[in-house]
Formats: C-alpha cells, structure tokens, sequence
DNA sequence: GATAGTCACTAAATCGAATTAGTAACAGGA
DNA sequence: TCCTGTTACTAATTCGATTTAGTGACTATC
C-alpha cells in the first residue's frame, strides 16, 4: 500500500524497458522476446511482489475489471446468495472482481456509480436482466418452477393455486405465473389458479376463505416464494385446516426460517451458483461453460 | 459513455485553460478566480455534461472516492439493510459510493479487490468492525438489546431467558450476551440465563425442555435475533405452552416472517440508518453528526 | 522610478500501465 | 554489396484530472 511497486521498478530490477515488462506480464501477441528474457522479468516481478495498479490500467483501457451487480429492491432468499456466490466466483477466476451495489438507485446514482467504478460490465437485476424474461437469471427458475409443481403432482395433486404476493416484486410474479402455466400444461395438469395472499395474516386468511370456496377441489397451494407459503399455510392453519393432509404447501427457494415452521415448510432449494456462473461469463462476452443440468431440487419437510 | 466530456472539453468552451476548470469545479483554494469567470466555467461544465473521470482522478489522487463495505458471513435482518442504506446515504451526500463486497473473503481476494476499487475507507462488518465491541455498529445494539429487555419488565417479566444460536456469527453471541447482562443489571432484575436453542427444531424442542425443567421460574424468552426467537417459539408450541401466556417471547431485528407466524413475533425494530451514517463519517475521517438517540423500538405483535 | 505585491491565469509534470511507432543489430538471399 | 526480414528490444505518447511552479499585467509603496 505505502509503497508501490510499479512497472518501471520491475524494468530496471530485470534491466529491460517498462515496455518489454508489460508485453511480456500481458504476454501482448506478436512480441518476439525470448524465453530467458520472459522469465527473468517474471522473476523480478514475483521478488518484488508487483501488482499491476488497476486504476492505472483501467484509465488507460477506459474500463476497470470489475463487474457490478445491482439488485434493486430484490432481497434476500438462498438464491440471490448462491447467485452472487457463483458470479463472483467465476469472475475470479478470470481475473475480475464483482461489486455488488444495494438499494434501488435512482437513474442518476447509478450513472455516478458507473463513473466511479468503471465497471466492465452492469449486471442489473433490478431491471432489465430480472425484470425481463430471456434473461438467464429468469430463464433459470423456469426449470425450479416445474420442480416445485412436479413435486406436488407426483404426490398425487393437479388442482393447484399459485399463492402470489402483493407489492414491488416487479415483473417476476407475472414471469412466475407464466413459467407455472407452462409446466402445468407440460405435467397434464389444468392450469394454476392464481391467488393473491397480499402482505398480511389478515388478507391472507380472506384471500384462502375465497380459495376454499370457490375452489374446492384446489388440494395444494404453491407459493411464490417461502414468506407467501407461509403466509398462506398460516391463514389454513387459522381456518382449521389440516396440512398437508387436506391442503399441501410448498414454498420456493428454500429461505432458512421455513424450517423452523410447524409444520416444517417444504420448498425448492435452487443452487443458482451455476447461473451466476454463466450470468458472469455473459457480462464478461465470454461463451459460457456447458450447461450442467437443471441445479433445483425439493427439499422435503412436513407441509406436503 | 461514448463520447466523454473531458475537462478540456470544458476549457475549450468556456475559454480558459484546463488548469483554471479544474481549480473553479473543485473550488481550489487559495485561488484568485472572479466570480464572473467561475460562473462561465461552471456554466459550461453543466451545459456540456460534465462528469469528472473518477478513474484518471483516483489515479491522481492515489484513491477513488469509493468505500467499500465488506460484510462477511453477516446476512440478512432488517437492520443491515438500514445500516447499509444509511452508509450509502451519507456517503453519497458526501460525494462518495458505497460498494458491497459480499461473502467470506481470503485475505488475498480483499487485497486484489482493494486494487481493483482503491477505496478510501473499507468497512469491514465481518472483521473489526463487527468483531469486537467498540465499534459503533455493535455499541449500536446495547440500546436495541435494553429496549428488548424493558419491553418484556415492562410487562412484568423479571426472570427472563435469552435465546442464543449455534453456528457462525461470531463474537456477536458473546456481544448480545454480556449487553444483555448490562441491560439486566440497569433494569433491576436478575441476569438472564443463556439457552443455545441451536439450529432445528429437535434441538430447540430439547433447549425449551431443558429450560423449563431448570429455571421454572422464568416466564419469557428474549431471541438474539428473530429466527431463535421463532425457533423457541415453535419448541414452546410443541410442549404446548401457551404463548404469552406462560412464556412471553420477543425477537430482535424485526426480519419480516416474524409477522407471519402464529402468534405474530413481537420484536425490536432497529434502525440503523443512523448508525450507517455515523460509520459512514467514521470512513471518510469527518466528525460525526450529533448523536440523536436511540432508534429503536417495540414492534409489538402477539407475542408477548 | 524601482520594488514588491496582488490578480488572473497557464504550461508542464504527474499518477502507472498500455501501446504505437519506431530502431539498432544481425542473418540470409540476389 | 545491397536489400529485405527478423529479432530484441525501447522512446514516446496516451488515458483525464490534479497540482506545482510559474508568467504577464497591473497596482501600491517607498
């Protein structure tokens, strides 16, 4: 930190030019230095422990190498953390670091952060990368979706609600929706019905009253994400109903505290680590590794 | 992005050199500029869109005028979201950004990151800053951990349990603990008996027993966040005790699934924006903001 | 009328790496 | 011998803002 080894303490360390230091660390193409030359000034560089200043770099390149990630107002759930685990390992391994920014911003904070970080590229999944299917990252719950269904046709349920929350969730309940209608259609079940539970125990109870009467042969609810399975198995469990003998729960991406619920909540656990993985080699242009197969999976607990 | 207004750019049009651009948009002082050439320059700075190059500037100056945050293993709660909206808050109002860097990190991984970004101040929540008491943030919470306390006297409760967790948070365990014994103390009533309830609910079904069976006496139970509270809750449930009734239980950090549940967790909602502020001054090395109070407070549920 | 002091500026160096446009030195072919 | 090509390098410029060290022009003082 104190004080800084630069290329030019590397150049006169190995006696060569800054230039034939930087051409031979960034093994620059269509150089003809020699093989003892290289090394000589990869050991110096090594001795003296340089690290190339990125700053300098990426003024000089115009671009930093560091990857921002921007979630908006999406929060929490094992996902977004798996997620985030697999971006920022992948970019690592290419030489990059992730940033992750919090908060939705406004329009020109996010402008002031681009200038202050320069980043190589803007992951946002508050907008455009969330907000729209054909994202990765959206395109990734379609397989989780059909999971959490196919589990609950397996055990032997086709009439199904989807339990919706209200408030900011952006596009991602409509894309929820379709992605279930789709694996509905796929499983040969009827369509979901779509329920909305709102935010509190108080709608939520109205919202499964309305369910029960006016679909009485509905014999499982799937949540959105956990808080609205829970949410909606509190409202049965306060209307008397039995789970998951008369009515089955399943929640979705396995957030921590489903477990402590009685009865324990069953959900889809989804390691996003591999969609981070290839979401980091698509802001990097870079073709993704093969794809390894659907990463969602059930984990079962007391409410199915 | 494409095109880059430089401070040349600015120089060029409003006549003077870039030198004399640099000293007015920094208010450089010691310079004697007059009024009437500061307002031009000023003028054409916003009518080109001017937005200084953090990077050529950081490379200047040594540093960008980023913080980053570094969190570690800490997730979740209502608070650090506050804590971090309220870093990022002031530090904005102060010409900086804040960066999160999420995830245990190697020590090598923060040194790379450290060049990468050449933050002025980092904000470790995982190390020093939230390790150790002393820290503004974990002095933060003795008065969130007091309101716990005195809500649960206030209802007349003196022989009070805290629920602890088992797993990775640190020395915050500790820290919560001997706040809680301080609290204790100040509130007049005899100190509170630590209970690890663990992390599944068998293990806080056999917390909850040994509790009973050993300290009869205590009619209510303080969580060291909201999961434990909820954890002992439910073991409660199990052994049927009647809640609050027999045993009063409140959480701490207000996640939002304690509103869910049944009977809904009553809690201590913290708000920790000022104390994001504060760390914010801390990083940037300014005084501090005068100090307005405790800002937390009873969410009161049925729990208790 | 010489000197000092302010005013209103500017030229040039600087931060550190990347890169373009070279240049000596030598080899091989006509 | 001259010319072309290759090898093994290097000098100098660039990125954009900051900052030091000036420089003329003018005013005030002795």
């Amino acid at each position: 930190m104190v004080v800084r080894i630069t290329l030019k303490d590397v150049a006169r360390a190995s006696g060569v030019s800054p230039t034939t230091v930087s051409f031979v660390l960034n093994n620059t193409p269509g150089q003809t230095i020699p093989e003892l030359t290289r090394q000589r000034v990869r050991q110096s560089a090594t001795e003296l422990g340089y690290l190339p200043h990125s700053i300098a770099r990426a003024l000089r390149e115009g671009r930093s190498r560091v990857v921002l990630l921007t979630t908006g107002r999406w929060r929490g759930g094992q996902s977004l953390d798996s997620f985030i685990a697999g971006v920022s390992g992948e970019l690592r391994a290419r030489g990059h670091n992730l940033v992750v920014h919090y908060g939705e911003q406004s329009d020109e904070s996010l402008a002031e952060l681009l200038e202050a970080v320069s980043p190589r590229a803007v992951l946002d999944l508050a907008g455009a990368d969330l907000g729209q299917e054909g994202s990765d990252w959206t395109d990734g719950l379609a397989p989780a979706t059909a999971t959490q269904l196919r589990h609950l046709v397996d055990r032997g349920h086709t009439a199904i609600a989807l339990a919706l929350p209200s408030g900011d969730y952006g596009a991602l309940v409509e894309i929820r929706l379709s992605q279930s209608q789709r694996a509905a259609e796929a499983l040969g079940i009827p369509p979901v019905t779509p329920v909305m539970v709102g935010q509190s125990r108080a709608e939520a109870r109205e919202a499964m009253r309305w369910l029960r009467h006016e679909h009485p042969q509905i014999t499982a609810v799937a949540g959105f994400d956990d808080d609205t399975a829970l949410l909606a198995m509190g409202a049965l469990a306060d209307a008397g109903v039995a789970i998951p003998e008369t009515m089955a729960v399943i929640g979705f991406d396995d957030a921590r505290h489903g477990a402590i619920w009685t009865p324990a909540l069953t959900s889809v656990h989804i390691d996003a680590e591999a969609y981070g993985r290839r979401a980091a080699c698509a802001a990097l242009g870079i073709e993704p590794e093969e794809w390894t197969g659907d990463p969602s999976y059930i984990v079962l607990r007391e409410s199915t």
